[in-house]
DNA sequence: TGCATCATATCGAGCCTCTATATATCGTGG
DNA sequence: CCACGATATATAGAGGCTCGATATGATGCA
């Protein structure tokens, strides 16, 4: 359970914007990892697709700190799907990253268009 | 000079940021590394600073690119800068970029905030 | 003379994503 | 009936990029 920052700095963008995929995907309903990823590759219109190899590990991470909860759904022979749901902790910190990226984003855009002084 | 590609893909939005502060504080103005570095992080209000490991071997980059220009200014006895100024190339790239994460933010904004269906 | 600031540079560590690979089931077309 | 694509999860290795540390050297101030 690794202390979590939902503080959105420079240098973790890539790493913020997939939780917030993830998370906020999440909280439309529980799914499990594959159709998360093709949920978020559908609703940006292609642009954001996760590769499996990049999915697995931030779900893992993410349920071993806490944030989503994972249960495996032993669906008799059709095979085994692990349904994951946001928790209470899990929707604190999506709040708190909805936050974060908005003021960044402002500070970025400001300073991106400002005019030659 | 490689082919640099302006398009601001989730896996690349440190990079794209970083070139986007730097090439845009530029355009304001020719400067070197150092002030460069101030520049920022004084008009972020200190949140988007460049540590010295990050930002030099970024302009080497941009430079072997082709999209900003190094000019040694020998000032004597207080030793030497090296002035960077945008390119043409760099400056169509800006442009670029500041569409690319225009439409990238859209759809991560709009993503972000879908309600419950 | 010593220290902070200005100024540039590079190397190794560390983090994160990607590619490739592995396993297993199901439905469909040849 | 078998091969293949889609569904579904998982991990190890490679690569890219930022960060921390370190190095060099000049200037100005106490």
């Amino acid at each position: 359970m690794t202390e979590r920052d939902p503080a959105v700095e420079p240098q973790s963008l890539t790493k913020h914007f997939n939780e917030a995929l993830i998370l906020s995907s999440l909280e439309r309903g529980p799914k499990h990892g594959y159709q998360l990823a093709l949920d978020i590759e559908e609703g940006s219109g292609g642009r954001f697709g996760f590769k499996h190899g990049t999915l697995y590990p931030i779900l893992h991470k993410l349920e071993g700190d806490g944030l989503i909860a994972g249960e495996w759904t032993d669906e008799g022979q059709r095979g085994k799907r692990k349904r994951y749901r946001l928790t209470q902790p899990g929707v604190r910190y999506l709040e708190a990253l909805r936050v974060s990226w908005g003021t960044l984003l402002e500070r970025f855009t400001h300073l991106m268009e400002e005019e030659r002084s």
